[in-house]
DNA sequence: CCGCATCCATGCGGATACTG
DNA sequence: CAGTATCCGCATGGATGCGG
């Protein structure tokens, strides 16, 4: 896994790590992480983040099948977000790089 | 030093993955997992890299402790760049990112 | 051999306002 | 409640050329 062509598995890496990349993502899959969530409660719960980049960071996780949107025909709207397999398995690799970052001393140092 | 961080880490992981972003980091990390190389080694190896994306990479890298530069002072120059500790230890989580990306059918056919 | 300076294009993150 | 529609600034990626 390691070995061998290196070029090769980089690529689906660094596709997989820009897919996570910037401000929204984590912070929404982590509290998916916690079980299906409304839109509005998600958005209470992620500090900070506006409709127009909430949903589109959800939009983008769905379509790359971390996310799973279940839309529940009622009135008032009632739509809940969860993550899918492919997001849960995610989950133990987010882990190691949390403990990484945690312990690594130029990560909580330079919060400038 | 480069200027311009993107988001201060309200979150060290956001922080931390966002370092990690873009189209060269990880294979350059990569790379330098193997060993010490040299500036020119490494641009042969990471096809497709341009001087500027290299050095600007490598900047990057060394300036948040991921990577070490050693100058021998020899004529003609002799740079080498490798692996920090803290770069060494963020090695294992990128195996559990290249584990999962391999094992999601998303990740493998949207290469967009 | 090992880079830096300059300039440019693009895309992402975001503010504000509106909708079924 | 659960989103869209616009518009915009600026960081980021990149091509090309120069310099120690």
């Amino acid at each position: 896994m390691l070995e061998g062509n290196l070029y090769d598995g980089s690529c689906q890496v660094v596709t997989a790590l820009n897919l996570l990349s910037g401000r929204w993502k984590l912070p929404i899959l982590w509290k998916l992480s916690k079980g299906g969530i409304r839109y509005n409660e998600l958005k209470r719960q992620v500090r900070g983040i506006t409709n127009i980049m909430l949903t589109r960071s959800l939009q983008e996780l769905e379509a790359h099948g971390l996310v799973e949107r279940i839309q529940y025909e009622e009135n008032p709207p009632h739509v809940e977000y969860c993550l899918s397999e492919a997001g849960r398995e995610l989950i133990p690799a987010l882990r190691e790089l949390i403990k990484w970052a945690r312990n690594t001393p130029h990560m909580t140092e330079q919060q400038k």
